[in-house]
DNA sequence: GTCTATAATTTGATAGAC
DNA sequence: GTCTATCAAATTATAGAC
């Protein structure tokens, strides 16, 4: 059953979450965000905070994955792509006054030793982040076990580059990081045309 | 003036900060982990928590550079280096139980936009790092710009590879971290001997 | 300088009227 | 299901005895 102050309270929390952080949000401000009265939030979340940190990662986690579908579309050239979807992310950060980087790193550090449930959300969400930009990147040619390989050198890069912008208050690592990205992507693939430097021969 | 007491309140919260982060660790608990006096914290800290909390980041930022200076003697091999490090990284994660990763980054994406005294020291010891690295990377041989480049492209990889192996409870994202990192450093490595892959030319 | 008691506020969570 | 009043506990910070 679908409720839309249930849906508001979901999606306020991914917000907050993003922004600040788990430990930083209250249940008063969520409810407040989401203009939804304060007895639903137990209500709709008998585990309280906990459940509902859980429920806003796991939607922040699918939000982030059609996002990143969006820019690896089957056919289109990963290269481009990588460097669209970090030139995106550079941008964001910079509107939103370095505020909007990743949507659940922030609760994954801080939670990772104190709630089993959430880090298990982080987890999943990592990890079907991974599959889907190594299915892809397998899609436009790149062995499989390579793919997976290159996708988590990649995760780790925008990760850490979301990490040192917000601090640095500078798009600089963000930029850095999608060229050394798209660099690797590149070396990867298969040659398909002519003029391409290395040339290394493949099966 | 050097107080014991002092010092080790910033140790203790150096430590609880780098496992907990900063809004889950309470001042309580700081002194009782310094074995130190409540009153003690407003007595050495004016400023409160958040004074502590900048004092810390800044202790933890010089420890960790102390220990990359390790790592990056003067002379030595910088791949082998890159490779020691990220190993390192890996087995103090996998000891501590996932526990011990980045000693401030869960602490400068909480407070990026609410603590300005604080994202500063985060900031200031971010800089620091990429600096050392950068000079021992320019030592070996890179060209000063793309030095400082790789050197923020290494750290990229291994903040985000905390991020994602403390969620994920696995090495994996450090070990491939540190490969794709020591590989880059190979490649911008002037070439000194002899069945060297590449071979680009090089001044 | 050390240490205790306590203030002032905020937190997550619950009870119960409607 | 909605909404309010309120609880018990924990938080940072302060006052003041020693």
């Amino acid at each position: 059953m679908a409720s839309a102050t249930r849906d508001r309270i979901v999606e306020a929390s991914s917000e907050l979450l993003r922004k600040q952080g788990y430990m930083a949000t209250g249940v008063k401000q969520i409810v407040a965000e989401a203009s939804a009265p304060f007895g639903s939030i137990y209500h709709f979340f008998p585990g309280g905070k906990e459940q509902l940190g859980e429920e806003a990662i796991r939607h922040s986690g699918a939000l982030y994955g059609q996002l990143l579908d969006l820019f690896f579309v089957p056919g289109a050239d990963p290269v481009a792509a990588t460097e669209s979807f970090f030139a995106g992310a550079a941008a964001t950060l910079r509107e939103s006054g370095y505020a909007d980087a990743c949507p659940i790193a922030t609760v994954a550090l801080e939670i990772s030793s104190s709630s089993e449930p959430m880090r298990r959300a982080c987890a999943e969400v990592f990890e079907s982040w991974i599959d889907a930009a190594a299915g892809s990147l397998a899609e436009a040619g790149i062995e499989p076990g390579r793919a997976r390989t290159l996708a988590i050198s990649m995760l780790c890069s925008l990760e850490g580059a979301f990490v040192l912008a917000r601090a640095l208050r500078s798009t600089e690592p963000v930029e850095v990081a999608g060229r050394t990205s798209a660099a690797a992507v590149r070396e990867a693939l298969p040659v398909r045309r002519a003029h391409h430097r290395a040339g290394r021969a493949r099966g």
